[in-house]
DNA sequence: TTGACATATCAATAAATATTGATACGTTAA
DNA sequence: TTAACGTATCAATATTTATTGATATGTCAA
């Protein structure tokens, strides 16, 4: 069997590439609290405008975050379905059942590896 | 308080980085069942030596795989612990509590946000 | 001891991402 | 209406990250 669906890797890849930058990791402690208004993470991570604007495209393209308008400003809040499929990979990469207390190659030969 | 310990940030950006990426994915997904020789990694993801040894580095800083030397060969494999840090990083990332339900700035003002 | 091997590292380049300043667009207050 | 506002988007540039090919290093087999 496949390690994983096929998409999984593109998936993950794109999920954590989304938390993988500071600024991007303390916007989403900001929100971590519930919705707020892009003006407010604008004066809390003193951020220029189109770099905090730039940083919420991309949590919102890999659906970390969803967005609302309402009239001129713009809400952004978490989403909790991301934070579930993010656990759920950080699951299933990590490591299962135990090494072999005798070191074996996946080979089938002990102590051997490439031919 | 402050959202995370100072270093938080940082961390998490430095794991989900190492994660960030489609073939170290994969490479972490063949980990997942123990511990590989590079050979073998090289053949089944049909990657260029150094290109291997290259993300294989990107995954060691960032403590996701420990690595051992035998004779000629190296083998790698999975740190549990970096799971662990991850999965509970997600978890301190995701959002708690619930929305109000009658929305409120967290300037406390209703319906308004900036001045 | 010499030569082939497994792997890491390096330098050059390519590709992807991030930052900045400018501009565009809808919205609201005057 | 018009002007100021909040936000998104764009183009140019800077920065970071990845790839490639070459070389270095330690190890083992002949």
């Amino acid at each position: 069997m496949p390690a994983q669906a096929p998409h999984f890797s593109a998936r993950a890849a794109q999920i954590f590439h989304a938390l993988s930058d500071e600024t991007r990791i303390g916007i989403v402690e900001l929100l971590v609290g519930g919705e707020r208004c892009v003006c407010e993470l604008q004066d809390t991570l003193d951020a220029a405008q189109s770099r905090l604007s730039f940083h919420l495209k991309v949590l919102k393209d890999a659906g970390i975050v969803n967005d609302r308008r309402e009239g001129r400003w713009s809400y952004y809040e978490l989403n909790r379905e991301a934070f579930a499929e993010a656990e759920e990979m950080v699951r299933e990469l990590r490591p299962r059942g135990r090494r072999p207390s005798v070191r074996v190659a996946a080979n089938g030969r002990q102590g051997e590896c490439c031919d």
